[in-house]
DNA sequence: TCATTAAATTGTT
DNA sequence: AACAATTTAATGA
């Protein structure tokens, strides 16, 4: 039985660095800052930490600050299906956080990360009096629906060196997650999880896609050379 | 600061 | 799944 962050987590004020690796912050006015900064709560989680659960009522609007995410969710047969992963910069729940209901999806820590949470009334307030913000939002969940029809696609590929090159393209969004930046901290077996591969089969398509130097494959990480490659993946090469 | 050791991650079978 | 090789992180003088 894997432990409950909000039992046990260590929720502290968040540090100047760490609100400057918040994207929504940067569109708001003075006054709105000012009232959202100081309700922001960060917390660490271990691996296997749950940032939130399905069926729990919301609390917080969450965003990773550092880290990774994972978002999953079980089916009746208690098997658990993995939808996306979160890097650094994604904030995610808005829907949820809309309609006050109750989380929708299981969020686990991959590896020790840094959460942040905005208080739901903080994240109504907010719509209800920054334009900014409302702005964000509908771009947020614009570019989600983008990377959701996207994911299906995914889904339906056959080829391993396909659904690994889409799935990390869509980590390297700089829409949704605007903390990557140029070099994603992911480990080949994290991303296997994610992609549903084993860890050998990513291996071999990031060594291929190394090779079409449109990632470079780093320790611990990955760096983006050329993300419409990543995209369209012309490569593609017949199975 | 440097050298040693342990741990994590990768590459390969 | 197992193993060796490589890289990083941690430790202590």
């Amino acid at each position: 039985m894997t432990s409950d962050l909000t039992l046990h987590q260590r929720r502290r004020e968040p540090t100047s660095a760490e609100l400057a690796g918040i994207p929504w912050l940067k569109v708001l006015k003075l006054d709105e800052y000012e009232r959202s900064a100081n309700q922001i709560k960060v917390s660490d989680a271990l691996p296997g930490d749950y940032v939130c659960r399905v069926g729990r009522p919301v609390t917080y609007w969450f965003g990773v600050v550092e880290g990774l995410l994972k978002m999953s969710s079980d089916n009746e047969q208690g098997q658990t299906m993995t939808f996306t992963g979160v890097p650094p910069g994604g904030w995610f729940g808005e829907g949820t956080a809309l309609k006050r209901e109750s989380y929708r999806y299981n969020i686990q820590a991959l590896r020790k990360s840094i959460v942040a949470g905005l208080p739901v009334d903080t994240f109504h307030w907010l719509l209800d009096h920054s334009i900014g913000f409302n702005r964000f939002v509908m771009n947020q969940l614009n570019e989600r629906l983008a990377q959701f029809i996207a994911a299906r696609e995914i889904d339906r590929m056959h080829n391993p060196d396909l659904r690994v090159a889409r799935s990390l393209a869509a980590l390297f969004n700089p829409v949704l997650f605007p903390g990557v930046g140029d070099v994603l901290r992911i480990t080949q077996q994290e991303l296997a999880y994610l992609v549903g591969l084993s860890r050998q089969r990513v291996n071999e398509a990031l060594t291929a896609l190394e090779a079409q130097r449109t990632i470079q494959v780093e320790y611990g990480g990955l760096r983006i050379l050329d993300l419409p490659a990543l995209r369209s993946n012309a490569f593609a090469r017949v199975a």
